[in-house]
DNA sequence: CGACTAATCGAATGTCATTCGGTTAACGTG
DNA sequence: CACGTTAACCGAATGACATTCGATTAGTCG
């Protein structure tokens, strides 16, 4: 009967939310907004009063938790590669860290303010390095697919797999050789990776300095006789 | 009405369920169970006969279908670069073929027989090619990593970003110098970066037939225990 | 012909995201 | 300081969804 509304000092902060909310899904693996309001001891309609847009909105303050949390924005004295790596490093790190929010966060689009901070500024530090237009693009691009898929990766290893029958399994062996520390696993699979990427940037890069017009990538093979993309691009 | 049960012919079929489910998705965007049994024209719980794991395995039904659509498993003659370049560019066709799948089928793990078969064609072509253990992981790690993010970009590319209001954005512009053709341009990010990334595998592939003892990935490496020194054949 | 299984249905259950109207406290304005 | 406005909460209602269950009837096998 006695209604409650309107207490002196306010119960809840987007801020609050968004914390309880991340800490739920690390701890508890589901997000839901009753669940949330719980965690709360607040009434789920209470949280559409912080956050009008609901549940995606939530995670989206959740992305930004976990940007203000360690994805840095500022090139300082580093070379582009340095930046670049360190970003991406720390990208990847923040899912790594909350690999059951990953799914949620790969599942709608970007939005929030400080994430798009830190491709914006990977994208003036490659600019200032040479990239352009399209080639600029594709660097991100590049960058941010291999940073997300290996966040995915992180969160649901290949070596769910691991308990396959099949004992001459190329696969399954490797796995199983790796099986001990699966997060140690994936880590390194991302650094080399990362390694081979910033070479390969690298090489377009420099390219790219040689020929401002364009900036090819630097490979000979040309055509790929099965299905391959368009011509390439400006000339 | 009375009711119709058992009819003489089965109205429904796995096969039935998990297509009309794809054309569902990629015409609506959406994939509900009542939504589906609409479609089939049939009782939502009749799905359940079918797949009694439910809305899941559904998902694992759809990519079983893409999968079967397009994914190769045998290496024919070609050699390790080759193979690993066609499946790479045919499995995230798929998804690109169909977008709005893409994160249902990232949101969970993959335990369609035929999608793994692909995963072991490719790990047994790397391990003919002297890969073996971890490096092998790694490397189906970092190609798994790398497609799967870029269907997840393809999906919803960067590109949502273009309408940022800041003229002077780095990536804005890139995005905006790429705006006809979104897709054009995450298939081309894609073919870079897989170019780039089997250059990389190439160079370690190399190091691995100098030193079979371990194959050190062109970095500080420790040497793993597991695994007798393979005379790495592949050639 | 009879038991068993296959294939469908309708109805019910529990969960979820979201909305709405109500209630009261803080806050600003005269 | 009275009073209208807004802020912050609540309970209840709505509508969608995934899933389960029992009932119904048609094939199948002995």
């Amino acid at each position: 009967m006695i209604a409650l509304p309107r207490p002196s000092t306010p119960l809840l902060s987007r801020a609050q939310i968004a914390t309880a909310a991340l800490a739920l899904i690390d701890e508890a693996g589901t997000f839901t907004l009753p669940g949330l309001a719980k965690a709360l001891s607040v009434s789920p309609s209470s949280i559409y009063h912080h956050f009008p847009g609901g549940r995606e909105s939530i995670v989206e303050a959740i992305r930004g938790l976990l940007a203000a949390e360690g994805i840095e924005t500022e090139p300082g004295g580093r070379d582009w590669r340095r930046f670049v790596e360190d970003w991406s490093r720390a990208y990847r790190e923040e899912f790594a860290r909350h690999p059951r929010a990953v799914p949620l966060l790969t599942g709608q689009v970007v939005t929030d303010p400080e994430t798009l901070a830190g491709y914006e500024a990977v994208a003036r530090v490659l600019r200032d390095a040479g990239f352009r237009d399209e080639t600029l693009l594709h660097a991100v691009t590049i960058l941010d697919s291999f940073i997300i898929g290996s966040a995915l990766d992180a969160s649901a290893p290949l070596g769910v797999w691991a308990d396959s029958p099949d004992p001459g399994s190329a696969l399954g062996s490797a796995i199983r050789a790796a099986r001990n520390e699966p997060a140690r696993s994936s880590e390194r699979s991302f650094e080399i990776g990362l390694r081979i990427i910033l070479d390969g940037l690298g090489a377009i890069a420099s390219a790219v300095r040689q020929d401002p017009i364009e900036g090819r990538p630097a490979s000979a093979g040309r055509p790929p006789p099965t299905g391959p993309p368009g011509p390439a691009g400006a000339g």
